[in-house]
DNA sequence: AAGACGGGGCG
DNA sequence: CGCCCAGTCTT
């Protein structure tokens, strides 16, 4: 039941609380749909400190949306590398090719024209379309459901189709008439700020007069999810190959899985854990493309658990020299020395290039 | 509706 | 170690 009372208590506290300039952000004070649309999408389940950096590189490279659909896929994979969430890379080089083929080089400026990008989803649509274009729609991210399900003191599920319906109605409500801009602004800093995830600063919260969360004592039980998070062990053991002429053997990712059009070390996935170089040379999937007579094994690295959202993965390193490695084979690169800065790799494969003392033996 | 998809920061 | 972050897409 609408709470029009509640409502207007909610936007008017919410945006006297509201200074812009607590939280700068270089896509905050701009309508430029081009820095508004990468800003949305890098911080896609993203920390603003960590997607920051990120904006900045792809501004500078491709200040404007022409640049970007103009630029190699390559390239784009490699200034999203470390990111996380690659898709949204794949996603936001077909969307600017969209806009520049497709819309004359011009976003759509509408809710609906903004969800034909790809990449671009209901979230997304509602900040392009309010921040860009002054529309009135209210945006329903992570915070909004926190703010407003303490607020009210509502235990729907937010994780569910019916859950999502009912906050955006509960967020359309509070919204009201506000200006769409400010607001949405707004309840996203009172939320990373304020309304936080854990120690929240409810002892300085405008809205504590009519929070029913903190007066019923449920603000850390609150938003509730229905969904357990479920979590894959993987074992990799990467093969890193290298030839008397300081070459080595990379591979791109282009199954569908983590990692999608990334570049690796040779990988053999295997379900047992703790198998080591031998018994690995031995395995059903050692790739056929390998004879392991022309190999010497060098030296392995020390285990690596990369942890990852949804999986857990194991990671070994296995270095061996290779005399007389084939000058070309089939669906493979082969990089010499300085080469990988040309590609994307996964961060638990950077992290350990970044290891000098690893690289001085491996070439 | 349920899974899959990264990486980092924080308690 | 578990949870969360300016969510979206596929199955």
């Amino acid at each position: 039941m609408p709470d029009s009372d509640r409502d207007s208590f909610f936007s008017s506290a919410l945006l006297g609380w509201y200074d812009p300039d607590r939280r700068p952000m270089p896509w905050k004070a701009i309508s430029d749909p081009y820095r508004i649309w990468l800003s949305e999408i890098i911080l896609q389940q993203t920390r603003v400190e960590q997607g920051l950096p990120y904006f900045e590189r792809f501004v500078t490279a491709y200040p404007e949306v022409g640049d970007l659909a103009a630029a190699e896929d390559e390239a784009v994979m490699k200034l999203w590398e470390g990111l996380g969430y690659y898709s949204r890379a794949r996603n936001l080089l077909k969307a600017a090719r969209m806009v520049v083929g497709s819309h004359d080089g011009v976003f759509p400026d509408t809710y609906a024209g903004l969800r034909t990008l790809p990449g671009v989803g209901p979230y997304t649509a509602a900040a392009i379309a309010s921040f860009a274009f002054g529309r009135q729609v209210a945006v329903l991210d992570g915070n909004v459901f926190r703010i407003l399900s303490r607020f009210y003191n509502d235990s729907t599920p937010i994780d569910t189709g019916k859950g999502r319906k009912h906050y955006q109605e509960l967020v359309d409500g509070a919204m009201g008439t506000a200006d769409a801009r400010l607001f949405n602004q707004a309840i996203m800093d009172f939320g990373a700020l304020v309304c936080t995830p854990k120690q929240a600063k409810c002892s300085h919260c405008p809205l504590t007069e009519r929070c029913k969360a903190l007066a019923e004592n449920t603000v850390y039980d609150l938003p509730v999810k229905e969904k357990k998070l479920k979590r894959r062990t993987r074992y990799f053991h990467f093969l890193v190959l290298a030839d008397e002429k300081g070459q080595t053997i990379i591979e791109q990712r282009l199954e569908k899985d983590i990692w999608q059009n990334l570049f690796q070390f040779p990988l053999i996935e295997t379900d047992e854990p703790g198998l080591g170089t031998n018994a690995l040379a031995l395995h059903a999937n050692w790739p056929d493309w390998i004879a392991t007579n022309d190999l010497r094994f060098v030296k392995r690295s020390a285990p690596l658990k990369h942890q990852l959202t949804h999986q857990t993965i194991h990671v070994v390193f296995h270095h061996f020299s290779w005399k007389g490695m084939p000058e070309k084979i089939s669906g493979k690169i082969i990089l010499n020395n300085k080469m990988f800065e040309n590609y994307a790799f996964p961060r638990v494969i950077t992290r350990y290039l970044a290891d000098k003392s690893l690289l001085l033996d491996l070439f």
